[in-house]
DNA sequence: AGGCTATATGAACGGATGTTCAGAAAAAAG
DNA sequence: CTTTTTTCTGAACATCCGTTCATATAGCCT
C-alpha cells in the first residue's frame, strides 16, 4: 500500500478515502479487467462461420491481452491471494470468457469445419497459448503485433483440426 | 519460513542449518526442478522422425509437469522473486529446455513433415499450451492421463502443420 | 470572507517477516 | 559412560506490513 501510494504522490493513509481494504483494492482491479474483457469481446460481432469467428477470437485475445501487461500480469499472479467469495466471482468472469471460446469450437465442430473430440479442453489449450504471449513478446522485438497475430493464428487453425 | 518449519516439524531457526537464506532455498528449489527436467528429458532417446519426437516430447510434458504440481507452480509463481542474478541462471535453464523443442521443430520443417514459418515461436507456443494443462487438471476428473496427452497430441500436431 | 465538505498528513498500532545466537538437547564417537 | 559433534530451541532483533485516527490542509458554496 505504501508503495502504492507512493507512485500516487501520496502517504499510504489517503488510499483508505478510496478502497476499504487492499483486498477490495485487488478484487476491483481483477473483476474490471475481467469485465472490460468481456465488454471488449460482447462488442466483436460474432456473425459469419466458425473459422472466421476463430480468427476474430484469436486475433482479439492477442491484441487485448498485449495491451494490458500490467492488469494480465495481475490478473495471473494474483489470483491466489483473492479471498475464496473473491476468488469465485473472477472464476465465474473467467468462466464465462472461455465460454466464447468453446460456443465457436462447438459450432465449428457442428460445421464439420472443425475436428476436435473435446471442445471444451480445446478452448483452455488454445486460451492458454494464446495468452502465453505475454511472456515474451516485446514491442521492439523482431515480430510486428500483426506477425504475432497470423503465426499464431496459423497455429490455432491447425490445433482446431481446420483444413489449410 | 515459520510455515516451512512448522511443516516440517520444527522451529524456524533450525531451517538455517540447511539454508544460509531464504533465497537460496528457492534458487535450489528452483534449479533442481530445472536440472530434474532436463535430466529426465535427456534420457528420452531423440532418434525417429521429427513427427515422433514431437509426440513423445508432448507426452513427457505434459506427465513430467502434471506429476509435480508444487515443483511448477512455485517455477512459474516465484520467479519474479529471484535475484536478477538467480533468474538468470534459470531462465538460461529454461531455454536450454524450449531449444529442445525448437530443434524438433526445425528438423520437421526440413524433413518437410511440419509447416512452420517460425519455429522458434512455436516451440513457445506448444510449452505455453502444453504446461497450460496444470491449471485445471484434476486426477479424479473424467479425463485420464492418457486421454489428455492423446488430446494434447492431436492439437499440438495440427497446430505445427503436421499432416492428418 | 466564512463555513462546510472532502481529502491529506504523519504518527501510531499490532502483528508478521527473515535472520541471529546463546544455550539446551540429541546423536555419534571414543 | 564421557566427550565431542551435530542439531534444535526460544527469545530477541530490526524492519516491514495493513490499517486507524486525530489533526491539518485544500477546494467549493453562499
Amino acid at each position: 500500500m505504501r508503495q502504492i501510494a507512493g507512485e500516487v504522490g501520496v502517504q499510504a493513509g489517503a488510499l483508505y478515502n478510496y478502497t476499504p481494504d487492499k483486498q477490495s483494492l485487488l478484487f476491483r482491479l481483477m473483476r474490471d479487467h475481467m469485465d472490460g474483457l468481456l465488454a471488449a469481446r460482447a462488442e466483436r460481432g460474432d456473425g459469419g462461420g466458425a473459422l472466421d469467428r476463430l480468427e476474430d477470437f484469436t486475433r482479439f485475445h492477442i491484441r487485448y491481452h498485449i495491451e494490458r501487461p500490467n492488469e494480465v500480469f495481475i490478473a495471473y499472479m494474483e489470483l491466489r491471494n483473492l479471498e475464496p467469495e473473491n476468488f469465485a466471482v473472477i472464476e465465474r468472469l473467467r468462466g464465462e470468457y472461455e465460454s466464447e471460446l468453446e460456443g465457436i469450437l462447438r459450432d465449428g465442430v457442428a460445421e464439420g469445419v472443425f475436428h476436435l473430440t473435446d471442445p471444451k479442453i480445446a478452448s483452455l489449450a488454445v486460451i492458454a497459448m494464446l495468452t502465453g504471449v505475454n511472456t515474451w513478446y516485446r514491442p521492439q522485438g523482431r515480430l510486428t503485433l500483426d506477425d504475432v497475430e497470423t503465426l499464431y493464428w496459423d497455429m490455432v487453425r491447425g490445433a482446431v483440426g481446420a483444413a489449410v
